[in-house]
DNA sequence: AACACTATTGACAAGATTGTTCATAAGCCC
DNA sequence: GGGCTTATGAACAATCTTGTCAATAGTGTT
C-alpha cells in the first residue's frame, strides 16, 4: 500500500542533522528576488505562453528552488497573473512610447509603423499578446489606450483634411488602426513565414519593405476622399 | 510518486477474476475510432493549442480509455502530429475552396475576403494556425499554395491592368496577399477585442463591416497605378 | 463452433508538477 | 553579540500525465 510509513518518524527524519555541505545561500531583497523571477517567467511566457510556465523550470533558470518561487508569489497561478500583468504594462508603455516618439505626421507614418513594430517585436510583446488572446486571458491593460490612439489620430486627420473640404468618419480611422494593429502584431509571429511562402524575402529587410509598403497603402487611403 | 509496494504479487492480482459487471465495450473499426479520436483532439487543439492536448481528456471526451488512444496513435506526440496534419489539410482544403468559389473578380473581392474569413473562422482554423505558429510547428501544408494564390492573383491583375498601360509588380501583389492573410487570420483571434477597444461594434456585423472596409481599401489600391 | 485477429480496458509504473512543512541561515536592529 | 524577521531550500505529499502490460471481448473466417 502507498501510505508506507506513518507520520511518527517524519519529524525524526526531518530533524536529522544536515549531512555535510551548507550549500551557500544568497539572500536577496524580496523585491529584487521577485523581479528576477519575473524576468525569467516572462521569457518563458514569450516562448511557450502562459500554459508553458513551469515552477521548476522558472526556478531553475532563476537560480533558486521552486519553493522560493512559491514563497514570493503564493501559487503558480499568482505567478502567471503577476508576469502577464507586468508584461502587459511593459507593452502598454512601449507602445505609447513608440507612438509618441514619432508624432503623428503622415509623412512619418512609415517611421511610426516601424517604431510600433519594433516595440511589438522587442521582448516578444507581440507573441505575448497573441498567446494571451488565444488563451482567453483579457488584455485590458494594453488596449485601454487604443481608443485614445484612434481619437488622437482622428483629430489629427480631420485637421489635415479640413483644407480639402472632406470629413473622414471616425469609423474609417478606427478601421485603419485595427488593420495596422492586426498587421503589425500578426507579423511578429507569422511575418517571416508569410513573406517566404509568398515568394518574398523573409529577412529583416523584407519585413521593413512590407511595412513601408503598408504605410504607403495607408497614406494613399488617407490622402483620398474618406468615406 | 510514492514507491508503494514491490511487484511480486502483481501477476496474482492481475489474474483475479473480474469482480462483477463486464462494462459493455463497443468495438469500432480502427479507422472510425481514429477519426472519432481525432475529432475530439482537434477541438482540444483549437481550444488550448498543441500543448494543451492531454491523452486522458481526449480519451474521456471520445468515450474511450486513454490506452485506446495510445493503441491507435502510438504516443501523445504522434497524436498531436496526426491531428495537426489533418487540421492543416482541412485548412488548406477550405481555403482553396473559399478562394475558388469566389473567382478572383475584383468586384467580388469583398465576397472573397468574407469567404476566406469564414473558412478561417469555421472550426477554429485561424486559431490553429496561430497556435502552431506560436508553438514553432511548421505549417508547410497550408502555405504551400500561398505562392499559387499570389501568382494567380498577379496574373489576373496584370491582365486587367493591361488596358490602362500600367504594370504592377509581383511584390506589390504579394504584399497585398500578406496583408490580407495577416488581417483575416489575426481577426479570427483578436478581431472582436480590437473592434471593441477602438470603439467599434464588436459583434458579427462589426466584423463584416471591417472586412468590407478592407476590401474597399484593397480595391482602391488595385485600381490605382501600382508601383 | 472453434479459432485468429485486434480493439478495448483495468492496473500498474515512472516521471513531472504543484503545493506544504520545517529547519536553516542571511541580514537587520537593539 | 543576541534576537528578530524572513528569504531559502531539502524533503515530502498529492495529483496529473504519459506509457506499459496483460487480460478481456467483439468481429470475422474457416
Amino acid at each position: 500500500m502507498p501510505p508506507a510509513n506513518k507520520g511518527e518518524t517524519l519529524t525524526e527524519q526531518r530533524r536529522r542533522p544536515r549531512s555535510s555541505e551548507p550549500p551557500a545561500r544568497k539572500r536577496r531583497d524580496a523585491e529584487e528576488a521577485r523581479e528576477a523571477i519575473l524576468d525569467v517567467a516572462e521569457r518563458h511566457l514569450v516562448e511557450a505562453g502562459p500554459a508553458g510556465i513551469r515552477l521548476q523550470e522558472v526556478a531553475a533558470d532563476a537560480g533558486v528552488s521552486h519553493p522560493t518561487v512559491l514563497h514570493h508569489f503564493g501559487s503558480r497561478e499568482a505567478l502567471v497573473k503577476a508576469v502577464t500583468a507586468r508584461a502587459l504594462q511593459a507593452i502598454h508603455r512601449d507602445l505609447v512610447g513608440a507612438i509618441a516618439a514619432s508624432n503623428g505626421e503622415v509623412e512619418q507614418l512609415s517611421a511610426m509603423l516601424e517604431a510600433v513594430y519594433r516595440a511589438l517585436h522587442k521582448g516578444g510583446h507581440g507573441r505575448v499578446m497573441l498567446w494571451l488572446a488565444l488563451s482567453g486571458d483579457s488584455i485590458d491593460e494594453v488596449d485601454a489606450n487604443l481608443r485614445g490612439v484612434v481619437d488622437a489620430t482622428h483629430a489629427l486627420r480631420r485637421e489635415r483634411c479640413a483644407d480639402k473640404g472632406i470629413v473622414p468618419t471616425r469609423d474609417d480611422t478606427a478601421h485603419l488602426i485595427v488593420l495596422a494593429a492586426l498587421a503589425l502584431v500578426g507579423s511578429t509571429v507569422m511575418g517571416p513565414t508569410l513573406l517566404q511562402k509568398t515568394g518574398l524575402k523573409d529577412d529583416e529587410a523584407g519585413g521593413v519593405r512590407f511595412r513601408k509598403w503598408l504605410s504607403k497603402l495607408l497614406v494613399e487611403h488617407l490622402e483620398q476622399r474618406a468615406v
